[in-house]
RNA sequence: GGACGGUUAGCUCAGCUGGUAGAGCUUCCGCUUGACGUGCGGAAGGUCGGGGAUUCGAGUUCCUCACCGUCCACCA
């Protein structure tokens, strides 16, 4: 048998054996009318990005389901590909442009573009290479990008047809401007800051002398597009000035005073400066009263129709005109004032909500269907509180501005008439005016969110919009695994798109998980340098230790704190496997993996632990409950396994006898085999390595069959007759080391019990575990058992003689010491026990329970009262 | 303003359908026990945020308060 070195070493096997997977095509999911299809898209990272440990997180958890699903004989898609991320990916090559003195303009659209697609070859592979070590077995051979042919494809017959359906349409609104990334954003893209600032309180004299309003405002600066100042209509203090108009300072405009049932009386003077450009409330006021709208902001922010303060940046402006307010006596006060500023999710630069032309989908339609499935729970979320998250989005959800004033995307299919201004919307590139044939037309030069295309791709990736067979095979998808941060962005979306496209929810179940932070409970990200690189823990530790730190720091929904040291502690559950590996095949002499004939206690023991965890291991990964299964994996490799199994097994494989030798060799390989197969999804490296080194029948470990619960290796009275000797071995190592006996002192042991079977079938095990030299097993005590220290169990008195360490005041303080817990014990049991209503009203098995464990405290009570009296 | 999550051992977290608590790390004691010191054996450590209710019985259900956190909405 090949010798294996002593410490586990990842970097020697991860690469040869994910090569290894490749090689055999495991990953890749063939449709086959003999197996039930199980099928995840991946959330798409961007192309040019790099791999974080939100990823690592994301797609661990994915590989997890997707190797169970695919050992438990499904046809398993894990379908990966990567989105081209527009702002972020643009905003990156126009940095490095800057860095060469260029802006996007001086390329021009298409070299920009090539200079982008460029940059996409150049960083796209490194998030595949990434994902790679991770071990994610995802299927390559089906891997899809969202500007891809196919992709684009969709994208454009999905714009046709909204367009066609009048859920996409044109018109101008307030919308949110991101100043630095010079592009509308959707209401999703925007995150608001509690930030401190002031509330500027302005007076606008009225025309006629006769008075002034005073308005307040947080943006001064918005005061140069006003064009009315607003009451409410049933405001006593303002009826007499509805109607009149004022003087706009600085600007030197005469605006009128309107009422408007908008206006909150209560809320600061009652009067409010209207701003329809600026504000999405005073737009819509403008609208009802066919007020002026005057656009101040230029796409960088910049004042424009602003006289004297044209080409002001917005902060420079405020500042020269609250200056100018104060010098010509308009500002009355200024008040502190902390206030959610808007800010781009992409770059955090203060959004400007400003009224701009754009494209939009009419959501309200689209809404109904996307809250349906998730009301009467054709799709499910895990846990299931997001579900509420999501209905609440989505019941309230606003219009979709889809157009962004970028490059890097999908090109929207208009085509503008320069003739008659008509709208032409097509699949195919316009060469002229669908209405009047001119060919004086030019497209829009926007392109459309990245969300877009991603809320397309649980079908777009399966070649939709044609009828596929893929599609036909895997579509619905089952499981979507993401972080609840994109609840909105993405989830929602490619839910109300698979019930409009497909007439077919696009998975029946969202796994949301938490975020990953840094020890101290922050978020990591590159700004504040406490990211941790999963690559490089991977390197550290091995990809199975990465992964099972973070399956097993988790429960479902919540966020986890990332240690390094715990990265550490799994490094070392993979050494401990190899090391038990090392042991078994060291001692092995067969070369098939078959259970013995004929099974010992500690056999069905352990088999029967086995057959209870595969079971619960199921259960677990069936209800997404990972960290659970994982841990239960890990506890019965380390103790059932490691710490008593294997030493179960060393008296028997050194016994000299050939028969018994050769079943405890039996098992210990039939176990060990069930143990990669159940760790295999968690641990996928290590297992396949262990698993091709040791005698087995399959080719490879990916494809074994997943362990499940069979009845006839469920041994359950075994199981309980050898916890009576596993108590009685650590009773007596807890009192050994108490009294700092070293191993290698071993006295006579003599146990008496009335499970006397149970003991002599494991007498061996006694010896060897508990330190033993003989040991008898007798129904009566020794007559004389002066000098011996004295053990007791539930099941067991046990008396060792051990005169020379034995301080007979010492014990007996220890025995009454043992004997006043047992007493308490008995005392709360029996307190339970004479209560009438517990009696009557509690289950039956409770009860039951109940008075059992009374019995067990009086057999130790006896058995300690006994002993003490035996020390005299 | 609304919704949600958290509050359990020194630290980080488990604890599903109610029957007086678990893990990892840390700490302490001991061990060349021929797989593993990335190890073995043992020990210490918790009035499960406060208060109330339901129940024979509540980290576990309900109400309430406090603190921490997240999301959504947003009155200029």
């Amino acid at each position: 048998m090949k010798e294996l070195p002593k410490i586990y070493d990842p970097k020697a096997v991860e690469s040869k054996i994910y090569d290894f997977w490749l090689k055999g095509k495991y990953f890749h999911a063939e449709r086959d009318p003999e197996k039930k299809p199980f099928t995840i898209v991946i959330p798409p990272p961007n192309v040019t990005g790099q791999l974080h440990l939100g990823h690592a997180f994301d797609e661990t958890i994915q590989d997890v389901l997707t190797r169970y699903k695919r050992m438990q004989g499904y046809a398993a898609l894990w379908l990966p590909g990567y989105d081209h991320a527009g702002i972020a990916t643009q905003i990156k090559v126009e940095e490095k442009l800057r860095n060469e003195g260029l802006t996007r303009f001086d390329l021009g659209r298409e070299k920009f573009l090539d200079e982008v697609w460029a940059w996409k070859n150049k960083y796209g592979n490194r998030i595949v290479e990434q994902l790679k070590t991770l071990g994610s077995s995802c299927d390559w051979d089906r891997q899809r990008f969202t500007m891809d042919e196919g992709c684009s494809k969709a994208v454009r017959e999905v714009f046709c047809s909204l367009y066609e359906k009048g859920l996409i349409y044109k018109g101008k609104r307030i919308i949110n401007w991101c100043p630095k990334c010079t592009t509308a954003l959707s209401d999703a893209e925007v995150e608001y800051e509690e930030k401190p600032g002031h509330f500027w309180h302005i007076r606008y004299p009225l025309t006629d002398g006769s008075g002034y309003v005073t308005v307040a405002t947080t943006r001064p600066e918005t005061m140069l597009g006003d064009t009315a100042v607003a009451v409410n209509p049933n405001d006593d203090r303002y009826t007499d000035i509805v109607g009149k108009t004022c003087i706009l300072p600085l600007v030197n405009k005469e605006i009128p005073i309107i009422a408007d049932e908008y206006v909150d009386m209560e809320f600061g003077t009652g009067c409010v400066k209207m701003t329809p450009c600026h504000d999405p409330n005073d737009f819509e006021v403008g609208l009802r009263h066919d007020l002026e709208q005057v656009l101040i902001l230029d796409g960088e922010a910049k004042i424009i129709n602003g006289g004297k303060y044209n080409g002001m940046d917005r902060y420079e402006a405020r500042k020269a005109i609250v200056h100018d307010l104060e010098e010509q006596g308009y500002l009355v006060k200024i008040e502190e004032h902390v206030h959610n500023v808007g800010t781009c999710y992409r770059c955090h630069s203060d959004v400007e909500p400003l009224a701009s032309d754009q494209w939009f989908v009419k959501m309200g339609p689209l809404a109904k269907e996307a809250i349906r499935v998730v009301e009467d729970g054709t799709i499910k979320f895990v846990p299931d509180r997001f579900s509420k998250t999501y209905l609440n989005w989505m019941n309230n959800v606003r219009d979709w501005c889809i157009s962004r004033q970028l490059w890097w995307g999908h090109q929207i299919p208009a085509w503008y008439c320069a003739d008659c201004g008509h709208v032409t919307v097509s699949r195919e590139d316009a060469e002229k005016c669908e209405k009047c044939g001119s060919t004086n037309i030019q497209r829009d030069p926007d392109v459309l969110d990245t969300w877009f295309s991603s809320a397309l791709w649980p079908f777009s990736t399966m070649g939709w919009p044609e009828k596929t067979e893929d599609l036909e095979y895997f579509y619905p998808t089952d499981v979507l695994v993401t972080g609840y941060d994109i609840i909105f962005f993405w989830v929602a979306r490619m839910i109300f798109s698979g019930m409009e496209h497909m007439k077919k929810e696009p998975f029946h179940t969202v796994l949301i998980h938490g975020l990953i932070r840094d020890p101290q409970g922050k978020k990591m990200s590159k700004s504040a340098g406490n990211g941790v690189d999963p690559i490089e823990m991977i390197d550290r530790f091995g990809a199975d230790a990465l992964r099972f730190n973070i399956i097993t720091g988790n429960s479902p929904g919540n966020d986890m704190r990332f240690y390094v040291e715990r990265c550490e502690a799994m490094r070392n559950f993979a050494n401990k496997i190899w090391n038990a590996t090392r042991f078994v095949m060291m001692n092995l002499t067969i070369d098939k993996n078959e259970l013995p004939d004929t099974l010992e206690l500690e056999d069905r023991w352990i088999l029967s632990k086995l057959n209870t965890l595969a079971k619960e291991v199921c259960e677990n990964i069936d209800k997404f409950e990972l960290g659970v299964a994982a841990s239960k994996i890990y506890d019965f490799i380390w103790d059932s396994y490691c710490d008593w199994y294997i030493e179960l097994a060393k008296p028997r494989l050194n016994s000299g006898d050939p028969e018994a030798n050769l079943r405890a060799q039996k098992v210990l390989l039939y176990v060990l085999t069930e143990i990669l197969k159940l760790l295999h999804p968690f641990m996928p490296y290590i297992t396949e390595e262990i698993f091709q080194a040791l005698p087995h029948d399959g080719e490879a470990l990916i494809i074994e069959k997943y362990p499940e619960f069979r009845e006839d290796l469920s041994f359950p009275k075994e199981e309980t007759g050898f916890e009576k000797i596993m108590a009685a071995v650590r009773a007596v190592r807890a009192r050994r080391a108490d009294m700092n006996v070293p191993p290698s002192k071993k006295p006579h042991l003599i146990i008496v019990s009335d499970s006397a079977d149970v003991f002599s079938a494991g007498k061996v095990y006694l010896s060897k575990l508990a330190y033993a030299g003989e040991v008898t097993i007798t129904s009566e005590p020794p007559a004389d058992t002066n000098g011996m220290v004295t053990v007791v169990t539930d099941d067991a008195k046990m008396y060792m003689p051990l005169s020379e360490l034995v301080d007979l005041d010492k014990e007996r303080e220890r025995m009454r010491k043992e004997l006043s817990k047992a007493e308490d014990e008995l005392a709360r049991i029996e307190a339970k026990l004479s209560n009438e209503k517990f009696v009557s009203r509690a289950p039956e098995n409770i009860v039951a329970a109940e008075r059992e464990k009374a019995d067990k405290a009086r057999a130790l009570i006896a058995n300690i009262t006994e002993s003490l009296a035996s020390l005299g």
